[in-house]
DNA sequence: AAAGCACCCTGTACGC
DNA sequence: TGCGTACAGGGTGCTT
């Protein structure tokens, strides 16, 4: 049960600093290793082919990489082969003996050619594990990655500007930039100081400047402290042990407790079927009456 | 283009 | 206490 406060029925809800915690523990460990046998519990786990068809064909594939992709786990195998993993709500991989207990949630299991094995844990059964020779195919759907040079505030602005949905919705949309989820687009906002309901196409050029900012901060923080664990049961890191951004979090799940930057209290809305928290003196949906007196809003000077 | 909803799932909270 | 129902989440696909 985390400290602090209640959402004891949520979960890891893995984001690109889950995933790439993930990938940097599979990729110490991983490579050079050679797949024996493959075993599907949970038929739909796989995609696009049928589980025997899924397991002949990756059995006896070297593992030559492990990637990440927004929030997809790139594996690179060596007949031309790519598994691509996305965990979506509960998706766990551990590397564990091979004559270890099974999880009661274990959909999928890699024997490896070193007595040990990759075990894919989903209690949610949202998480895909996609084997293809054509991983492009998938990835290209994606928008930038936000830690990467590619992502620039010029490139944000240019995006933003001909968007007049709300912000928050946008940031979650992966074909406009990938890797962010609820949790740290949430927080991004609130880095930001950028109400989620804002219309992307209203943005001003110091708002857009600070959101860019805020992603890029907010994800490298988290991936900094191995991502954010909300539930025990939920995602780790490649040690076991729980990621420790949780207690850095500022708005998400915070609801009714103080603003750290204004001491307002913090609320819960629903935007676009997700839940979303928010400072409302922080991120002010309505220029601030400062503004009309000749106070620049973005400087809080005159 | 944007927004809403159903769907896929499970465990937990909550009302009766 | 026990039961049914609502609900959280990411992503896709469909409709408005």
């Amino acid at each position: 049960m985390p400290v602090g406060f209640q959402i004891s029925w949520q979960y890891s809800m893995p984001e690109l600093p889950e995933v790439e915690t993930v990938a940097r523990g599979l990729r110490a460990t991983l490579p050079g290793r050679t797949i024996t046998a493959v075993k599907v519990l949970w038929a739909r786990s796989v995609v696009p082919l049928k589980p025997n068809a899924f397991a002949r064909r990756l059995a006896g594939q070297t593992i030559t990489g492990v990637g990440r992709r927004g929030k997809w786990i790139v594996m690179s195998l060596s007949k031309g082969d790519t598994l691509l993993i996305h965990l979506r709500m509960s998706g766990r991989l551990l590397v564990e003996a091979e004559d270890c207990l099974d999880s009661r949630h274990l959909r999928a299991v890699f024997l490896l050619d070193d007595g040990r094995r990759l075990s894919f844990v989903d209690q949610r059964k949202f998480g895909r594990l996609h084997l293809t020779d054509d991983p492009g195919q998938v990835l290209k759907a994606l928008g930038p990655e936000p830690l990467s040079d590619a992502f620039t505030a010029e490139r944000l602005t240019e995006t933003l500007k001909r968007r007049k949905g709300r912000i928050k919705p946008l940031l979650l949309n992966q074909r406009f930039l990938a890797g962010l989820g609820n949790i740290y687009a949430d927080e991004s906002l609130w880095r930001a100081r950028i109400h989620p309901l804002r219309s992307a196409d209203t943005l001003t050029p110091a708002e857009v400047r600070r959101l860019h900012e805020a992603i890029r901060a907010v994800l490298a923080a988290a991936i900094a402290s191995g991502g954010t664990t909300l539930d025990d049961e939920a995602y780790r890191q490649a040690d076991g042990q729980p990621g420790e951004f949780l207690g850095k979090l500022v708005v998400y799940g915070r609801e009714g407790q103080p603003c750290p930057r204004c001491k307002q209290i913090i609320e819960r809305i629903v935007v676009g079927q997700r839940g979303t928290h928010f400072c409302p003196s922080c991120q002010p949906l309505q220029e601030k009456k400062l503004k009309v007196r000749g106070i620049d809003s973005e400087t809080n000077k005159v």
